[in-house]
DNA sequence: ACTTGTGAAGCATTTCACAGCC
DNA sequence: GGCTGTGAAATGCTTCACAAGT
C-alpha cells in the first residue's frame, strides 16, 4: 500500500500506456511531445509523469526508447513474471484467459477456478478448471499474489474474502460491485459497462 | 460533447455505481451515508454528486429510492433503449455480447461484425456475424449511436474511422490504443490490462 | 435528532513557462 | 534550435462544516 514517494494514480495508468507506445516505436529515441501526441495528453504531463521515477531524458535529444522502456518496466514492477489466478470460467473469464495482453506483460495464469460442477475438470483454452475449494492450495503452491475476479456480482465478495484469506494481496475485480477489503489489500476494478453508461449521458448532452 | 453545466467525469462514473446500489436496496428510502458506505466513498461526495442533477432528498429523511432511481436514470440518459453494435467477434466480443449488464441497462445489440471470413455468417450467441463492409448499412438502418470496439489493437483505429464515417458519435474502445477522433465524437476506453499492471507496482511498493 | 444541500477550505492534478543543457 | 526537468500558477475535485429543513 505505502509508496516511496506517492506516485499519483493517474500517473501510474498513463505510464502503462506510455509503455505500449514505446514498445511500438520504431526510432531509437522519442520526445515527450511524441509520446504525448500518441497518448493524447499534454507533453508537460508526460515529462512530469516520468519525473516521478527519475530523469531519463537528454535535453535537445529526447528519451532513449530502449533504456526508458526497461527503466519504466523495472520501476512499475513489470520486469518479472507474476503468478495470477482467474476465478470465474464464464464468458468473461474465458476471454481473459487467452487475452494476449496478460501473458505478454508477465502475468502468468497458473489456475482457473469456477464453482459450476459442469465446468470443473474440463479444459478451458488449455487450463483445467478447478473447484473454488482448491483456491488456497494453488495459491500457496504457486506463490500467487494476484487474483482476477470474473464471477457474477453476487459471488464477487465471497471470492474476494477467500482470496484474502488465502494470502492474496492484489485483486483485479471485473464484477460490478464495490468490494470491501482490509487496508493492506489493493483492489483495482474494471467495469465493463460503466463507460458505456456514461456514453449515454454524453450523447444526450 | 457540450454539457449543460459540466458534470465532472468522476461524478458520472460514481452516479452509475449509485444506480446499481439503489437497484439492490430493499428499503424505500436511503441516506447519502448509506449510499456512500456501499460505494466506498465519502457521504458529502454522494450529496455533491447528486446536486449536479438537482435536489432529490428530504432533510432528516434521505432519498426516496424509487424516485431517485428514475430521476437519475433519466438524467443519465439511461431511461430509453439504445442500439449498439459490437465489432470484433473474438473472445472478448463474444464475452461482451452476452454480458447481461449491457442489455439490462437498455443497450440493445443490433449487429456483430468481424472481418474474419471463417466467422462471418456463423451465429454467435444468437447473433449473426456480419462482414465489416455492412457496417454503414446496419448503422443507418437501426439508427445505431454507439459502437463497441473489441478488435485487436492493430485494427482499432480503422474500425473507429469506419464507425465515425457511418455516423456513430459514441465509441467504447476495448483495444489498448488511444484512438484519434474528431472533437464531436466521444470515446470512452476500457483497458483490460491497465489495472492489472498498476497492481504490480502497488504490490512492490 | 437526523439528514440534506452547499459555500468555503483543503488537497490533488494538470498545465504553463522558462532556465538550463545538448 | 530543440528538448528536458521543474517551480509556480491554474484548474479541478474532494472533504469539511454548518445553516436550514423535517
Amino acid at each position: 500500500m505505502a509508496e516511496r514517494k506517492s506516485v499519483p494514480d493517474p500517473t501510474l495508468l498513463r505510464i502503462c500506456r506510455y509503455l505500449r507506445i514505446l514498445e511500438r516505436h520504431g526510432a531509437p529515441t522519442i520526445s515527450s511531445a511524441a509520446i504525448a501526441e500518441a497518448a493524447g495528453v499534454n507533453a508537460a504531463q508526460v515529462r512530469k509523469d516520468l519525473s516521478f521515477f527519475g530523469e531519463f531524458g537528454q535535453p535537445g535529444v529526447g528519451y532513449d526508447v530502449k533504456q526508458l522502456l526497461s527503466s519504466l518496466k523495472k520501476m512499475m514492477g513489470l520486469d518479472r513474471e507474476r503468478e495470477v489466478i482467474v476465478i470465474g470460467a464464464g464468458a468473461l473469464g474465458s476471454a481473459l484467459i487467452n487475452y494476449p495482453g496478460f501473458e505478454n506483460r508477465g502475468f502468468k495464469i497458473v489456475g482457473v477456478f469456477d464453482n459450476n460442477p459442469a465446468k470443473i475438470g474440463h479444459r478451458l483454452r488449455g487450463y483445467e478448471v478447478m473447484p473454488i475449494d482448491r483456491l488456497a492450495e494453488v495459491i500457496s503452491e504457486h506463490n500467487v499474489s494476484i487474483g482476477i475476479i470474473a464471477v457474477p456480482r453476487q459471488s464477487a465478495q465471497d471470492v474476494a474474502d477467500a482470496l484474502i484469506e488465502a494470502g492474496v494481496y492484489g485483486i483485479v475485480n471485473f464484477a460490478p460491485v464495490t468490494l470491501k477489503v482490509p487496508d493492506d489489500v489493493v483492489v483495482r476494478s474494471v467495469d465493463l459497462t460503466l463507460q458505456l453508461e456514461t456514453l449515454a449521458f454524453h450523447l444526450d448532452n
